[in-house]
RNA sequence: GGGCCCGUAGCUUAGCUAGGUGGAGCGCACGGCUGAUAACCGUGAGGUCCUGAGUUCGAAUCUCAGCGGGCCCA
């Protein structure tokens, strides 16, 4: 049977008693079981960072996963859904060298590898337990028991699959490249895992001194001097002009230096010089003749060794002095223009950011230091033209914030630019929303993509799969864990980790030994792979000719340079195209400043704490309807309080027929929703029409993923259709105490609209949804789906659907709103009776939706008649008021225009308007006997109410409140009154819906007392009086009892229960 | 500096694709309802639709430029 609740939406004991439910009955596994052999539905989930804990962006990634995944699910799809997991990597590594105090790749050395991989994998472990709890407490259903990680053996042979597919396909290469360098973690970054933020630097201008040329220097800038040791050429421009100047120092000195022509002035007062004079101009391409020294070439061996020339370059700017200090070991254009010019890639920089021993002089000193003994150095020769800071925005490495350098390295890269235009291709085979998500934003990163360095000098990763050998340098890539134990002839079982892959040797064909290199891969090579590695490939091929690509994912729109793109380069490599059908980009989350959300700001929200005060269906519900999935969500709090106010008048307006319901033993497996179609009322079918079009509406937004579309609609459909409307209008339908067909059908179908509306919210506010069918349909029918999430989601019953029914209602609607607007007019409350409301309709529709719903709009309005004109006409009881013109009676009557108006005020206003409507002119006797003729433009008209009436416009017509009172109304609203309160003090006494009372009343006034007493019987009947007592003076003691003032009547009430 | 997105009442937003009198919610003020009641309803005040220019009879909506915010890049 169903039961009565609790009277106060707890939405943190209801969830935390669903969740109870859901293990218990392990529903999660039945719903994805009971969908098998359906539509397949594969969705991959982008694994998030095993940090330990989620953030209000992650909660909502993963609530939009879960919505969507639901919807299908109730729709019919058999989904494939492995939760995943990002567990490899620097963050960790950073973590756990916090953990054991280590600041070194040495010191890791010396702990051991291997008891550094495991203690990593522990904290990566413990992490994932610790988010899968907090993702859980969202309500988040994804395939949690069984996710995928990327630590394991079976994750790492997709991997190690992966490269041999792209070393197949030529298209791996080990080279020497500049790459982003992190001095403290000792490896290679990834250009995603630089983050910029603003420094300060020195900004130094450096003279070059030319070779054969007396006094002559090329000036050079640059924020970095300890790239001066490997400095190897400077860049002009093709197309700039430079000037030789001769620059007079203010005690006298001159010398000549070079530079673009339009910096010369800037680059001189930089160098604090006297007086200058243009020697020569030239283009760009005449210095390109020049040869310089190294201005530290007693400092460098090697430098003073070296060719110094100048080269052209287009990327060379005009900014500081148009002439570049090119270093190929330590910048990526330097290392371009030192490729196609011959130059020597000369890097005397180690990984830890110390000198070698090429650096000479400086050999073993960090080049922070060098820095400052750098600038002194070129001081001392001379050399230095201007000294100063510069804040500028500087690349760091994300995790330990240490500012990156640029280092020429060996590493291994996969060729995207061969595959970019193929991707380009794929792309539009893909559905994006928003479209542009994907024909903009994704096209734009891949067109500008460059090749992708995979390779890592760190522990914490999956090895590189490629062996050398030592003596001939042949190079083998091993695609699986069996070739690999084939190849080594090892039969013992080894885990896919450093340092365990590391002591495998290899048999080369020259009869050498091969090793594997150190590297491990770049972590976005990990979860690029994740289509096939949660399928368990290569392991199970059949798995992957099942499923594969995936139909859906979604992330936030970072990813687009993140898992979109490294998913897509990696799946072009392996399988040659797109490895997602369909791609839903979100936004992120910002603070109620718009600012992003960040640790280091302190505005960070936790969704632990949301939920720990308004439930997890609240959250769920707010970050789904607060903006379009693709726009940035502002959290503010106090929006977060509306959002759980709407889920509590769901719960009010779910409550408010239970104790009805089950005092009357009602039980729905007993009535067809059909078999009470005839005992139906008008706003019965026409709430049902309306549950039906939520349906469509909810189906029409989740076939373009707006959720946000589909929770505003179901949020509407709750507060405007059944709280404020249908509600309202059943209520005295409930309280019939008989066994009533009219109550019966009631019933019914709330319970059915109940019912529906819980499968509808079900994606969105599972917890709540649930808690509905456990009552509404598990009470009733131990038979039914266990629960919600098992069912199938409402077909929309065409026979229920009436648009004009709906079209209607709105109109009543509005015409029940301008009644209470005349009413507050005239100063007439709801509880009294009005005689009649007249309705002016200004449209056809109007009259059909008064026709067909007049005892609706009776009721709202409380009146006792409706009176409908004809459409276009008014009021046949308005009166009319003629208000005279000055400014057209003035020029034609001059003196007589004061009598004029006077008089024009005093005659019948109707037979005036009537004659000059017709005639267009009116015969007027004015003061003195004189008759005039006035014309219609001396004249307007304003429409006149009757006394105790008023009027408010509604959307399509006007209304009038007739509120003049009679003894029965008055009579009817002073019962009311009293009722009312009565009704009141029973609430206040806690007294049960049906308890009989003992009523005593003194009405102090003998006329209203005279009033109140025409209705005692209903009065005695509405509060459940089985003793009345009213009177003049009546002792109105009782259990409670309390004196009101009712519109200046003194009335004193006691009730006891009898 | 570049690409993409966003900018509407004090706050959160609908409307923008297909140009034609700007709608809600919260908050505020006043009123109403009263067995959903720690709930609910009505009315009112409150808008340079970020700024400027253009297209058009007409622009929140289309175009261009700028400003502010976000993501990504340099």
């Amino acid at each position: 049977m169903i039961e009565e609740i609790t009277n106060q939406y707890d939405p943190v004991k209801l969830e935390k008693k669903i969740h109870e439910l859901w293990e218990k009955t392990d529903a999660y596994s039945k719903v994805r079981e009971r969908r098998r052999g359906g539509k397949k539905f594969f969705f991959v989930d982008g694994p998030p960072y095993t940090t330990g804990h989620i953030h209000l962006g992650t909660a909502w990634n993963k609530i939009i996963k879960d919505s969507i995944l639901r919807y299908r699910s109730m729709n019919g799809y058999d989904i494939l859904d492995r939760a995943g997991w990002d567990m490899h990597g620097l963050p960790i590594e950073v973590k756990v060298e916090g953990v054991l105090g280590f600041t070194t790749k040495k010191d890791i050395e010396k702990y051991g590898v291997g008891n550094f991989i495991e203690k990593c994998k522990e904290f990566a472990m413990k992490q994932k337990d610790d988010m899968t709890g907090q993702f859980l407490m969202l309500g988040a259903w994804l395939d949690w028991n069984n996710p995928y990680m990327t630590l394991r053996d079976e994750y790492i042979e997709a991997a190690w699959w992966t490269l041999k597919q792209a070393q197949e396909k030529k298209l791996l290469e080990q080279g020497k490249r500049v790459v982003n360098w992190c001095p403290r973690c000792e490896t290679a970054i990834a250009d995603s895992e630089v983050e910029y933020e603003d420094r300060t630097d020195p900004s130094i201008f450096v003279k070059f001194r030319i070779k054969g040329e007396e006094n002559t220097s090329v000036v050079i800038w640059t924020t970095t001097p300890w790239t001066i040791p490997s400095n190897v050429a400077v860049a002009v421009h093709p197309s700039f002009e430079y000037s030789k100047v001769k620059a007079v120092s203010s005690d006298g000195k001159e010398e000549i230096l070079i530079m673009a022509s339009p910096l010369v002035e800037d680059v001189l007062r930089k160098g604090r010089y006297a007086d200058y004079e243009v020697l020569d101009t030239m283009p760009g391409q005449d210095l390109t003749s020049l040869s310089y020294e190294s201005p530290l070439l007693d400092m460098v061996p090697e430098q003073a060794a070296m060719e110094h020339g100048i080269y052209l370059a287009d990327f060379v700017t005009a900014e500081n002095t148009g002439c570049v200090h090119i270093a190929p070991g330590h910048g990526m254009d330097d290392f371009e223009v030192g490729k196609k010019n011959g130059l020597p890639i000369f890097c005397p920089v180690g990984p830890d950011g110390r000198y070698t021993e090429e650096a000479g002089e400086y050999a073993g000193m960090h080049i922070r230091e060098a820095n400052r003994v750098i600038v002194e150095d070129l001081l001392e020769r001379g050399r230095l033209l201007s000294e100063d800071e510069i804040a500028h925005r500087y690349g760091h490495c994300w995790r330990c914030k240490t500012p990156i350098i640029y280092l020429a390295t060996e590493q291994w890269f996969i060729k995207i630019g061969e595959l970019k235009d193929q991707m380009l291709s794929e792309i539009e085979k893909v559905k994006w929303y928003p479209e542009w998500a994907g024909s903009a934003r994704f096209k734009d990163w891949v067109e500008g993509a460059r090749d992708w360095c995979i390779s890592r000098q760190r522990y914490w990763g999956i090895p590189i799969p490629v062996w050398k050998c030592k003596d001939c340098g042949k190079m083998h890539v091993v695609g699986t864990r069996e070739e690999l134990l084939e190849m080594s002839g090892t039969s013992e079982d080894i885990e896919l980790h450093r340092p365990y892959v590391d002591g495998i040797l290899l048999d080369c064909e020259c009869g050498g030994k091969m090793k594997r290199v150190e590297d491990v891969f770049d972590v976005w090579f990990d979860s690029a792979v994740a289509s096939w590695a949660t399928l368990h490939f290569p392991q199970k091929k059949e798995e992957f000719d099942k499923w594969w690509p995936a139909d859906f994912i979604t992330e936030g729109q970072d990813q687009t340079r993140g898992w979109f793109y490294s998913q897509l380069g990696a799946s072009m490599v392996a399988f040659g195209k797109a490895p997602y059908k369909s791609v839903l980009m979100h936004g992120f989350t910002l603070d109620s400043e718009s600012k992003k959300m960040s640790k280091s700001l302190g505005n960070v929200i936790a969704p632990g704490d949301v939920i720990d005060t308004f439930g997890a269906d609240t959250l769920r519900s707010f970050v789904l309807s607060s903006s379009a999935p693709w726009d940035d969500l502002k959290f503010v709090s106090g929006e977060l309080g509306n959002i759980n106010r709407a889920l509590n008048i769901l719960w009010n307006v779910y409550r408010f027929p239970l104790p009805y319901m089950v005092l009357d033993e009602f039980d729905p497996s007993e009535f067809s929703l059909e078999s009470v179609k005839p005992s139906m009322r008008k706003e019965d079918r026409w709430i049902l029409s309306r549950s039906q079009s939520l349906v469509n509406d909810v189906d029409k937004a989740m076939e373009k993923y707006t959720l946000h579309r589909a929770i505003r609609a179901i949020n509407e459909f709750v507060l405007e259709d059944l709280s404020r409307w249908y509600i309202q209008l059943i209520r005295p339908r409930t309280w019939v105490e008989a066994e009533d067909p009219d109550k019966l059908a009631v019933y019914r179908v709330l319970y059915e609209v109940f019912v529906t509306l819980s499968k509808v919210i079900a994606p969105f506010m599972p917890h709540l949804a649930e808690e509905m069918y456990q009552n509404l349909v598990i009470n009733v029918n131990a038979d039914a789906p266990e629960s919600i999430h098992m069912n199938d989601w409402p077909v929309i019953d065409e026979s229920l659907v009436d648009k004009e029914l709906e079209v209607h209602m709105d109109l009543i609607r509005s015409m029940v709103e301008a009644s209470s607007n005349a009413r507050q007019k005239v100063g007439r409350k709801l509880r009294w009776p009005v005689s009649r409301i007249i309705v002016a309709p200004n449209k056809e529709s109007v009259t059909d939706a008064v026709a067909n719903l007049k005892s609706v709009l009776m009721d709202q309005t409380n009146s006792k008649d409706v009176v409908l004109t004809g459409v276009g006409e008014s009021w046949d009881e308005l009166g009319f008021e003629a208000i005279p013109n000055p400014s057209t009676i003035g020029p034609a009557f001059k003196g007589d225009a004061g009598k004029i108006i006077a008089s024009i005020k005093q005659v019948d206003a109707a037979s005036l308007k009537k004659t000059l409507a017709s005639s267009g002119e009116y015969e007027l006797e004015i003061a003195g006997g004189t008759k005039v003729t006035v014309t219609s433009d001396m004249v307007n008209f304003q429409e006149s109410l009757p006394e105790m009436s008023a009027s408010a416009q509604f959307d399509a017509g006007t209304i009038y409140v007739d509120a003049t009172l009679t003894r029965e109304i008055e009579s009817e609203g002073f019962a009311r009154e009293v009722i009312r309160r009565v009704q009141d003090m029973r609430k206040e006494l806690d007294l049960a819906v049906d308890e009989p009372i003992k009523a005593h009343i003194r009405i102090e006034d003998e006329r209203v007392l005279d009033l109140v007493l025409d209705l005692e019987q209903y009065i005695a009947k509405e509060i459940r009086a089985d003793v009345q007592v009213i009177g003049l003076d009546v002792d109105s003691t009782g259990t409670l009892s309390k004196d009101w003032d009712v519109a200046g009547v003194f009335i004193s009430i006691g009730i006891s229960a009898s």
